[in-house]
DNA sequence: ATCTGCTTCCAGTATTTACTGAAAGTTCAT
DNA sequence: ATGAACTTTCAGTAAATACTGGAAGCAGAT
């Protein structure tokens, strides 16, 4: 196919577009999201250089991003004998990309929330008036929800791709 | 408890401000999800003026963020015989909370994902180049994944508390 | 037809968030 | 110790997003 290279190309760049959107959609940042989207397509390692060409950003940018995406578990760095540069890899297995936004997510975001409901919780503790107690109430079934949320989560993210995979058939039977 | 109102009022706030972060955390607006959690804690069905008082913001905003809501099948209208001024209430119910946001976000997120997934698949179908065939394989493996969890979704969604209780029971043993 | 009480829209503005590019920092080779 | 190759930081700026307040729209009462 002579425009294959071309076509292909073009399919990449919708897909790190479109990635990019469905990111930020989630709350994360755009160039995060592309940068990621870039990598997972990637035939081989990139570096910073290529990623700053490609999505025509700025050093600092891309520098930025690649570090959060390295926090996040998302990709890696990798060095080449002999060359003092380092390159990025993004982790293409879906399961485990999955597996890691969450352990991320519960830490950064699920946690703190779960600190708070449980203060709103506490603070209202003992209240004598119907307001009181149904705004303890209210804490307490969300406290509940964010906390079994929670430790599904754990669970689903501890399991092996095989595993996991057999228990949703379970539970589609 | 001579200070209960105090620091019910004060509880209340508290839990508005940090749910506010926490759906801006994850792509909500600030202002919305404060709204949510008012109205969620809230004893009474509220107007728009009282909300626009509580938060201290204006009618275009408070107008806005609660037709959002109700899109979001969130809060709905209510009237009272002899007004004609609207006013709002939360849903309470935590899991009926979870299935609407997650109906939701399936069908604006989620269903245009896949479209992006499948399109690129497409584009790539046949493709000979070992490039050509690992983007291939990636969309691929993506659009499983995101079509499973999206079916996932979808059976959760439709269940009913106790059942999705009992299921998750089953889950954990 | 006009007024009143309320809802909706939207142009302009403020706030937040993201990005740039240049300078400073680091590390290794010589 | 100097310099080359690369990484990191950050003040300033640009872009995106959210908010305000007034004006327009609408519907029922008079």
């Amino acid at each position: 196919m002579i425009d294959e290279g071309v076509s292909l190309g073009e399919a990449r760049d919708e897909f790190v577009t479109q990635w990019g959107i469905m990111g930020a959609q989630w709350g994360i940042n755009r160039t995060m999201a592309q940068i990621h989207a870039l990598l997972m397509t990637a035939p081989d390692v990139m570096s910073t250089d290529e990623v700053m060409e490609t999505l025509e950003i700025s050093r600092g940018n891309a520098h930025t991003n690649l570090k959060d995406l390295v926090s996040w578990g998302l990709i890696r760095i990798v060095t080449k004998k002999g060359e003092r540069k380092e390159f990025f890899e993004a982790e293409k297995d879906v399961w485990e990309i999955f597996r890691r936004v969450a352990r991320e997510r519960k830490r950064r975001e699920i946690e703190p929330a779960l600190e708070t409901l449980r203060n709103c919780k506490a603070a209202s503790e003992g209240m004598k008036s119907p307001e009181g107690r149904a705004f303890h109430e209210q804490m307490d079934q969300l406290e509940d929800f964010v906390s079994f949320a929670s430790r599904m989560g754990d669970r689903v993210a501890s399991m092996q791709h095989g595993k996991a995979i057999k228990l949703a058939m379970k539970f589609f039977s």
